[in-house]
RNA sequence: GCCCUUGUAGCUCAGUGGAUAGAGCGGCUGCCUCCUAAGCAGUAGGUCGCAGGUUCGAAUCCUGCCGAGGGCGCCA
């Protein structure tokens, strides 16, 4: 149990005691530390202008508990509690001590799964990608440290329009290739005609060209419904642009540090769409609509009319409705899944109503299943605009690394320490740093919002940077080992002698409300403030509290074992956000 | 036109219906013979877009207006 749910059943049972529902006794960290610890406003909310006399009733029951250093009404209403040292060192200790050093676990275990990412083939990585990759991640985390079934699943786009206009593409470009013949059933080559850079250079092109050719247009999506219907030649090369485009972005990927449980695309389902459409018209929600199958999923309460969702284009092939609802009926069926959450940009928030929505209406996804779209805003340059190059292209992925990591290099450099590292050090600790700013910068941001990117702030490292988190635990280590070199023992936490020192426990027994709030707002945002505030308690004690220096054995003693705890909570946190720590720096 | 998101310090952003709205950057002032200065301490800086409403209490909830970004059937 986290301290501030054990203060709550403490002051929910003196609310009980007074008639009054348990719910009351609701406590929060103090908005006033020099009033107190923590503050409770249950009274506020249960007795309106009498208030301060149920404050002071409230305070009643709670003055003897020795757990409290004081307990006092105030204000119109307001209960200020202040823990005693004694028990908040008690309360640290045993936080210390617990295998998970104090981390909440899920009551009850759920499989979550988890899509974000976004990878597309031919679609090389860029900043875009960026955000669904680090905030999935980091939520998927979260969900398995609490217990959680998780399944990380990219979904990767190969199914759509766009592999028609890869295939017309590659046609134009290379039209001798046997993927073209017509009747051919076999014998294709076993190598990629094309490579990834081709492709990615071949996508943009074919796009712009059916966007203002409707004959290439009207090519593209015939190729598309072939290549559905199971083409051999299409299917051939298909798999070969899979492929290339898959190994690529794995590679992407890893070097994020993100690993994702399955590598399923809108054509793993591909072969059940058939059914699926079967059962979903015995709702009598499917029509046909100028030639295309729709879902009807507007509602006569809706405030906004819902555009029907589009099952089947006019010639017969599936869109990304379609693959997403078969994809839920996948989750749902075969995997089992109790929450499908969507790390996606926000503005396929329509679109997800939509599918959402239709499968519900439809019963490929009952109620006790969460469909969530976890949106999240765009990524813009300085200018507020959508972030580019100076050239108006899109920032590779790759690109960006280089960029903050030769940032990171730069500063190592200027670092008197690192004349004995080696260059190969120096380089895998740049780019840990590097990815760090990166990551924490994206992270800090509360998703829904959309926000600056600005390479100069990304490339500072100092103030509340992914680097700071990491040069606390670096810090700490440092000092442990030190005092290891010395003999130096741990021992057992007692009563903070130093402000900075109690500040710095009073923060750690935040920690599981930290998490769990991360974890039911599937916002890694709170988490990262948090972090980062863990960060600055322990830098602060640091400073104020010269540990290898103190004469005082069991002081000593109490605060190394405070800098080690804290070291793993941060580190556990560190994890949780996705952020690797180098062991010097 | 309808819908979604958003508006908080010079800049970038936090903020769980509660008291005196917080960080970082940037500005100014200090601190390395002492556990890593990617650090610490201090200081200045705010009509929480505007107007109403609900409430004992609103940056937070509701309504309207204004600004910004985005979405609105055969792309994803």
């Amino acid at each position: 149990m986290s301290l501030i749910s054990l203060l709550g059943e403490v002051f929910g049972s003196a609310f009980e005691e007074l008639g009054l529902d348990r719910s009351y006794g609701k406590v929060f960290p103090s908005q006033r530390p020099e009033l107190g610890d923590f503050q409770c406003n249950g009274a506020l909310a249960a007795a309106g202008q009498s208030a301060r006399s149920l404050a002071t009733a409230v305070v009643d029951r709670a003055r003897e508990d020795e757990r409290f250093g004081d307990v006092l009404p105030a204000g119109p209403g307001f209960v200020n509690i202040r823990l005693s040292d004694r028990f908040l060192a008690q309360w640290v200790a045993e936080m210390a001590s617990d295998p998970r050093l104090g981390a909440p676990r899920a009551d009850e275990v759920r499989h979550v799964v988890v899509d974000y990412g976004g990878p597309n083939v031919a679609k090389p990585m860029h900043v875009g990608h960026l955000r669904s990759t680090i905030i999935g991640d980091a939520l998927a985390r979260i969900f398995a440290h609490l217990g959680h079934r998780v399944t990380r699943d990219p979904h990767f786009g190969d199914w759509g329009t766009q592999m028609g206009m890869l295939i017309i593409g590659v046609q134009e470009r290379l039209p001798g290739l046997p993927y073209f013949e017509e009747g051919r059933q076999g014998g294709y080559p076993s190598e990629s005609p094309i490579s990834l850079g081709e492709l990615s250079e071949l996508y943009p092109e074919v796009a712009a060209a059916c966007a203002s050719d409707p004959e290439r247009a009207r090519a593209a999506r015939r190729a598309t419904l072939e290549l559905q219907e199971g083409r051999p030649g299409y299917r051939a090369l298909w798999k070969q642009m899979v492929r290339v485009s898959m190994e690529s972005q794995r590679a992407d990927f890893a070097r994020l540090g993100v690993e994702f449980d399955l590598w399923y695309g809108e054509s793993t389902v591909a072969d059940r769409v058939e059914k699926m459409i079967r059962r979903m018209e015995g709702s009598g929600r499917v029509s046909k609509s100028e030639g295309a199958t729709v879902v009807e999923v507007a509602e006569p309460e809706d405030q906004a009319s819902l555009p029907p969702l589009l099952l089947r284009k006019s010639d017969g092939a599936a869109l990304y409705a379609t693959t997403d609802l078969a994809t839920i009926e996948m989750r749902v069926e075969d995997l089992g899944a109790d929450v499908i959450l969507y790390v996606v940009d926000a503005r396929q928030a329509d679109h997800f109503r939509g599918v959402f929505r239709a499968a519900r209406l439809t019963g490929l996804a009952p109620f006790r299943v969460g469909l969530e779209h976890v949106g999240f805003g765009t990524m813009n340059g300085p200018d507020g605009r959508p972030f580019r190059t100076r050239e108006g292209g899109v920032v590779r992925l790759g690109e960006l690394i280089e960029m903050v990591t030769a940032a990171a290099r730069v500063r190592l450099e200027e670092n008197d320490l690192v004349v004995d590292y080696s260059s190969e050090e120096r380089e895998a600790i740049a780019e840990t740093v590097g990815l760090a700013a990166l990551k924490f910068g994206d992270l800090a941001t509360h998703r829904a919002s959309n926000y600056v990117f600005d390479p100069e702030r990304f490339v500072s490292f100092s103030g509340k940077t992914g680097p700071y988190l990491q040069y606390g635990v670096v810090r700490i280590r440092s000092l442990l080992a030190r005092a290891a070199a010395e003999n130096l023992a741990q021992a057992a936490l007692i009563p903070p002698s130093r402000p900075a020192e109690r500040d710095l426990m009073l923060t750690l027994t935040l920690m599981p409300e930290a998490i769990s709030r991360s974890a039911s707002e599937r916002a890694p945002h709170h988490l990262a403030e948090y972090t980062y505030r863990v960060a600055v308690g322990f830098t602060r004690f640091y400073d104020q509290c010269h540990i290898l220096s103190e004469p005082d054995p069991v002081q000593q003693g109490s605060w190394l074992t405070l800098a080690r705890y804290t070291g793993e909570v941060l580190s556990m946190l560190l994890e949780l956000l996705g952020i690797d720590v180098p062991e010097r720096m």
